[in-house]
DNA sequence: CCTTCGGTTGAAAATATCTTTCAGGCGTGA
DNA sequence: TCACGCCTGAAAGATATTTTCAACCGAAGG
């Protein structure tokens, strides 16, 4: 097959070449097809390239040449044999295959944080868990709960937020976008002052109460004062079933990944409630654009002198 | 840190990418992160690399440059940024990442929200948005300057935590976990107590700067007092070549998904930040198991009372 | 045993590709 | 308005890849 034209070879191999395709990930298949038909150096490099992808992919043709005793001619000519036009495109194909095993041997760590784990583990293990927990926040949420909250909160005077310890965080920080697009919103974190604003609400007001327990006193009492004073309540909780349901309005349920000593229940609950007050913000933004969205703007602008220009290049340094 | 001199320009730019890995599979991360450090030409390759890897790996320098209207050097000094010794490296990577995509095919493109999006839409895409950025912050994030992090906070005599606007609130968390396990930390949004409070510190001590942009003024300037007395200081920033990192002894990496007007910067940066400050409590947690633990329990115990125990369910309460 | 021949092999030239240098140009801040 | 600094791309310089070509090896035939 390879007697035609000896003198100017390389011909008809790329000839040949092009009816196949690149070959994604069976190297290793043509190599050893290929193998009875590769002379001693050929089959040496080809040899190296199946057992150490990785590796080859980080050489040169040079590199290669040396690595396996042969000439830079030897390892074209191989690339070509195997199927690719040059020893560029070879390695190219290489470093794809790499990456492919490599990708391969992750089956996605989802054991318990221990004690002992590297740092990089504890990465990936937070990663995924908080991943899971939006997932199941998302499909766990009702949106007809939640579009009526929204529909109160866009309609809303002005909106009390109450929620103590880690719950306080997501208050203030729905709190704050709010106000961002002109709402009246404020986040209290005191059981004491939370319950004194209470008293002065009236319909047309709207409280929020977020609680994970569902079952905390400093932030049940607040809702439920707003409740009997006639303004619009939403619970944030991640028990539906809770004390806390008996005085709202409208229930939107958080969820909750499975805990441990090295991840405490604040953390994966934390990440749901912040997922259901973004998705009220976003609710309201929408429903109030005509306002939201020069408030969004303007917000920005009041802003962006506070950031030192020096590295900030051009113009829009990322809306 | 960032001394080398090795190359005549984009020195700074080198040093910060070398002290990062190549990046596997981390790249429209990585795209994200630096895009904000791009000049616009740079902006225009890094965009191509990253909508269409397997499109790009198959162009030399030279096809790069002409698609995206560039130059040859333009093409390099992108390649530099993001990482890679130069363009061939880079080329490499896509290949790897181009294989990797296909096999994984979950790219899952999502639309951006819209004002007229149903809440139900809504609610699917900023979950898939926010699962995405915990994806890219936890591929992003440098895990040798983590552990430094880790260890700094571990010995440290008191931690104080500088961030204002939505960073505060992520500072607040991670200085109300902290505390739960005994350390001495505290979080500041106030940017003249916190300048006040930075001049206290010395060697022993840790400073904590959260800002997304890493060039707000109200956050450097505290850290970079601390950093002037001897403080161990710590940046958590989705800028590492930003101002701030010039005060940082560590510097922590957050991604930034895209944004629009609907999904203010705050939303995924906040995320972001979360995820990282998880991994450096855990990290913590970890190496003071032996006070960390004992601590943890006591303080859930010291909560419990503070809820209603009326509905609440069988004896433990979803610890 | 020597010769010849087809085929393999690697050194080196030729080419393509990548990298660096350098000067012009553009935006920015005083 | 002017000067400064930084981005930018053209072209030179360095590397890597491909091609060429002659030496070499082994085997078959004289």
């Amino acid at each position: 097959m390879k007697e035609s034209s000896s003198t100017p070879d390389a011909v008809p191999a790329v000839a040949s070449a092009a009816e196949a395709p690149p070959a994604p990930a069976a190297l290793a298949a043509k190599v050893r097809t290929l193998a009875p038909s590769m002379t001693r150096s050929m089959q040496r490099v080809a040899e190296a390239v199946a057992g150490d992808p990785a590796g080859c992919a980080a050489l040169t043709v040079t590199g290669l040449a040396e690595l396996t005793g042969t000439s830079e001619a030897t390892v074209v000519r191989t690339s070509r044999l195997l199927g690719y036009p040059g020893y560029r495109d070879l390695r190219l194909a290489l470093a794809g295959l790499a990456a492919h095993q490599q990708s391969g041997r992750a089956p996605a760590v989802t054991a318990d944080i221990a004690v002992d784990d590297p740092i990089a583990d504890v990465v990936a293990k937070l990663a995924q868990d908080e991943q899971q927990t939006l997932a199941d926040t998302a499909a766990g949420l009702d949106t007809v709960q939640l579009g009526a909250a929204v529909g109160a909160l866009a309609a809303a005077r002005r909106v009390e937020i109450y929620g103590v310890g880690a719950s306080a965080l997501v208050g203030m920080d729905l709190a704050q976008k709010l106000q961002r697009i002109g709402l009246f919103a404020h986040a209290h974190s005191d059981a004491h002052l939370a319950v004194t604003n209470a008293v002065l609400l009236r319909a047309g007001d709207v409280a929020i109460a977020i609680t994970h327990s569902g079952s905390t006193g400093d932030t049940i009492e607040p809702l439920r004062v707003a409740f009997e004073h006639g303004a619009t309540t939403i619970a944030v909780t991640g028990r539906p079933g809770g004390p806390v349901a008996q005085y709202a309005d409208h229930v939107l349920t958080t969820s909750t990944a499975r805990e441990s000593e090295l991840r405490p229940a604040a953390m994966s609950s934390r990440t749901s409630q912040l997922l259901v007050v973004d998705c009220l913000f976003v609710g309201v933004a929408q429903r109030t654009y005509d306002t939201a969205g020069p408030a969004l703007s303007a917000s920005y602008e009041a802003l962006a002198h506070r950031h030192h220009p020096r590295t900030a290049r051009q113009g829009t340094p990322t809306p």
